[in-house]
DNA sequence: ATGAAAGCGCTAACAG
DNA sequence: CTGTTAGCGCTTTCAT
């Protein structure tokens, strides 16, 4: 019990066995190729050695690592964060079901004032055989790594559409925002409301666009105006509070939509110094479903990253079985959670 | 350019120098022992080829992975989690400085109405070599995974200290919670406040003890009175906001430390009801800095999360490592972030 | 300072 | 259905 005798290899669940190490490997690998009995015996000896196969072995022999890399993002990139805790979580938790391991690698340190290096790590992983494959999320930064990974052979999936790149091949997952919004802004006409502004960010993403589109398309087909109901800023409390203030100076809307939580915090706060009570005088959804929104009970629109977890590794799986072929794109249905901030 | 070469092998690299396997070898781990010129060839010769060593063949060789394996908790494990996404980040960056990468992996699915094994994940991982070492975090649930893990003789390093288990052996790294919550305390006094009241968890939990008592001590120390000035509530908003108007109503505070930032945003909650402002009117304090209190402007306690991982990265390559020996506990102190909430 | 030989533990390919 | 042979790419002896 004390004796750390090294761990039990092939070859000796072979001999215990009395079998070849061949055989031995079909069991555990094939295991419809033997015959009942020795499969029993076999998986006796397994049973009985303690063996679990050496990974690094297999790994050399087989080419193939049973580990997806996934890359953290050097630091806070806009606002997509917020929900990385929860990704992560989803992904690992996928990948299990899949016989994967989710091997975390950092975007590497940024020199002062130098561009981040959109594809460090990611060539030495590959090459190296660490890992089989990556996930790549952070596609809206106008996606350099995808063309360099498609460059490079280099199996991947991207949870996010290839928004500037028609021509893309590789399979992604992404959530419809703009139907995720559009959602919450008939939500809060169904509240009753009509002036309904967006509080989004400035032009140039195209996430923030896309959301801006659920909005604008929501109000149009309900004949709600939308002019001078929107502003468009910086992600942050305090922008968001500022262009709440301003929005309610000047059209007076009764509800906000916003790109993010972040930003109908800074609505809520705008509320507050007015007297307001968010729900019952005024409407507020966020969006990515944050603690913050959680425990501030705000209404969100929350992505179903369980579910994108889900079909990234589908999608994997079928990208390195030869045999299968993936689904190039897929698009899922985010859900909107209604809490205090928007209900009378 | 479009032909999937195969990765270059060290033999590619040898025969192109002109040297043997071994060199080349010796060139990228112990480079002193070649002479200069042939160094350089090698090296040129590496860089020709553009070879990286092929993991998988060096870690059988050397039985050593390069990996670090860290369990995500199954779920949300009371409030520890908040600040589970920072910790994970720094853990990575951590371990890549020391040349190690994070390997994720999940706590395996708890059947229905099934206790989740603690230990699920861990041995696999450990006997097939596919992590050198883990980094065990939660080691507040009363540790049953330290014994086991010493036991297995597995290299792991806690963050966390071994509250119930006197005789544990194993390197650990954990920040002082009771003199974060001390000087928080210190800090509402120095505010100004004399009645400043603690909202803690229900006993039983070893951090939630310690955090009180952090409070305690800095009252006394202050001659500040404590009584009446407490209450213990499971950790939540509604939880914290109905305990919070309890104890305004009892005992007059014009001060809240909490144990952490959940509880705090129920205390601003009960605040706001009551037309008070954190800050001019009654101060707030909150634990862990998490996005809420971020963006909240909650004065919060912050774990230096980023040292924790330096000093796990370190312990863990001590243990690695026969000649090194590694300090068995380190405790390291959290420092306030003042916000809004506590200053007038 | 450099090279030759051996083998880590496993599985693919082929025989029987 | 089972066994034999070979070799994945690297590093650790041991010679030179």
């Amino acid at each position: 019990m004390d004796t750390p005798r090294p761990p039990a290899t092939l070859a000796d669940v072979a001999e215990r066995a009395g079998v070849s190490r061949q055989t031995v490997s079909n069991a555990i690998n094939n295991p419809d190729l033997l015959r009942p009995d020795t499969l029993a015996r076999v998986q006796a000896a397994i049973e009985d050695l303690d063996y679990t196969p050496n990974q690094a072995a297999r790994h050399l022999r087989t080419r193939a690592s049973r580990l997806i890399g996934l890359r953290l993002a050097p630091a806070q990139e806009f606002t997509a964060n917020m929900a990385m805790d929860r990704f992560v979580h989803a992904l690992v938790e996928a990948s299990g079901e899949a016989g994967y391991h989710v091997l975390l690698f950092s975007g590497g340190r940024v020199a002062e004032g130098e561009q981040p290096d959109p594809l460090a790590g990611y060539d030495d992983l590959l090459r190296s055989t660490a890992v089989d494959a990556f996930v790549v999320t952070d596609t809206y930064l106008g996606n350099p790594q995808t063309v360099a990974l498609t460059q490079r052979r280099a199996p991947f999936v991207a949870f996010g559409r290839p928004w500037d790149d028609p021509g893309a091949r590789h399979p992604w997952v992404d959530v419809d925002g703009a139907a995720g919004v559009e959602a919450a802004t008939e939500h809060l006409r169904d509240q009753g409301h009509e002036r309904i502004a967006w509080l989004g960010w400035p032009p140039g993403s195209r996430i923030g666009e896309d959301r801006r589109a659920g909005w604008h398309r929501a109000m149009t087909a309900s004949g709600l105006p939308t002019a001078g109901l929107e502003a468009a800023v910086e992600d942050g409390v305090l922008a968001g509070g500022r262009a709440a203030a301003s929005l309610l100076e000047s059209s007076a809307p009764t509800a906000f939509v916003c790109a993010s939580d972040t930003l109908a915090v800074g609505v809520l706060g705008a509320l507050s110094d007015r007297g307001l009570e968010p729900g019952r005088d005024v409407g507020v959804v966020g969006f990515d479903d944050s603690q913050v929104a959680q425990v501030m009970g705000l209404t969100s629109v929350r992505q179903p990253l369980e579910e994108v977890a889900v079909h990234l590794v589908a999608a994997l799986r079928a990208l390195m079985t030869p045999t299968l072929v993936a689904e190039t794109g897929v698009l899922l249905q985010p859900r909107l959670e209604v809490r205090t901030t928007s209900t009378r």
